[in-house]
DNA sequence: ATGGCATACCGTCATCACAT
DNA sequence: ATGTGATGACGGTATGCCAT
């Protein structure tokens, strides 16, 4: 005869079994009748619920019950976010990092513009760089391509050489040894990208050594190719202005969507990096406990004698 | 070498959830 | 109500592998 003596059942605590042998020799068994887990795949939506349907039944059901119900249609309904799936993953599981929380200004996770100082315009080129250009004199580029400091460069104005009437030669010393590149401001705002480099794919561009010129010029009825019009701010009369404050709008939020998506790609594929250790971990913990309820099998197993 | 296939990555759109 | 971020879905492109 078996006798199993006693268990700690707590939740979050392993379930640790006093399992009485015949010969009177008492064996703790961990974990094999482990309390109810969530599952791996399970959201944490559902583990939500889950938990609130254990205190609803331990405690007297009705009062709780009603109020509850729409609070767990709405979490039912929710999408789930990666990084919150994560993080109420590893708040349970030790050792699994957590999603940090963006620190929107200074963590500059992305490369670009939000990071600059107050910039009055920016422009993307065709190549995909993003070009701003700050009040003063500033004038940022940053690569979507590359992250952090790299893909970030400051330019300033040197008023010097003979530039084109009404226009200032900016100067701007590039991170590989070679280049500079000169930038023509004519208090306007339009970046021209030079030929050579216009045609170029933008992860061409990005991988690259060669940096491609631009040019910003008085704007001229249209809009040179691959450049966008990115700001402007200031009175908007006509319908002109308007459909162009209206692409600027779009630019931009096309811009942050993409930027959101890659950092919900990056979240995501960080999700499923998480889960699929956690199954490799559960695999193991599972055969061993297929292992250990095996030998006590094999030694509790009646004899006949 | 070339075409087919699988996979990864990216940009965009639509939609939802949440904040203001 | 509106703006914004997050995310699923979809299509396009790049890359690697394999059979021919």
């Amino acid at each position: 005869m078996v006798s199993v003596a006693g268990s700690g059942t707590g939740r979050g605590s392993p379930a640790v079994t006093l399992v009485q042998l015949p010969s009177g020799q008492t064996v703790h068994v961990q974990g094999v009748f482990q309390t109810r887990q969530p599952s791996v795949i399970q959201s944490p939506q559902l583990q939500t619920v889950q938990v609130a349907t254990i205190a609803e039944a331990d405690e007297s059901a009705e009062s709780e019950s009603v109020i509850d119900f729409h609070k767990r249609r709405e979490i039912l309904s929710r999408r789930p976010s990666y990084r919150k799936i994560l993080n109420e993953l590893s708040s349970d599981v030790p050792g699994v990092p957590k999603i940090e929380e963006e620190k929107s200004e200074e963590a500059g996770t992305s490369p670009n513009i939000s990071a600059m100082a107050v910039p009055t315009s920016i422009y993307q080129t065709s190549t995909g760089q993003y070009i701003a250009i700050a009040q003063g004199e500033a004038i940022q580029i940053s690569n979507p391509g590359s992250d952090g400091v790299q893909g970030l460069q400051a330019l300033t104005m040197t008023n010097s050489g003979a530039p084109p009437p009404g226009a200032t030669i900016i100067q701007y010393a590039t991170q590989s040894a070679d280049g500079t590149q000169q930038f023509f401001v004519p208090g306007s705002q339009v970046v021209v990208q030079d030929e050579e480099t216009e045609l170029a794919p933008s992860h061409m561009a990005a991988t690259t050594g060669d940096m491609p010129t631009y040019q910003i010029r008085a704007p001229t009825t249209a809009l040179p190719q691959g450049v966008v019009m990115a700001a402007s701010p200031g009175s908007l009369h006509s319908p002109q202005q308007l459909a162009e404050e209206a692409t600027r709008k779009r630019e931009l939020r096309l811009m942050k969507n993409r930027e959101a998506a890659k950092e919900c790609r990056r979240r995501k594929k960080e999700y499923v990096k998480c889960l699929e250790s956690r199954v490799a971990v559960l695999e193991v913990q599972n055969k061993k406990l297929i292992e250990e309820l095996e030998t006590l099998k094999d030694i509790c197993s009646p004899k006949t004698d």
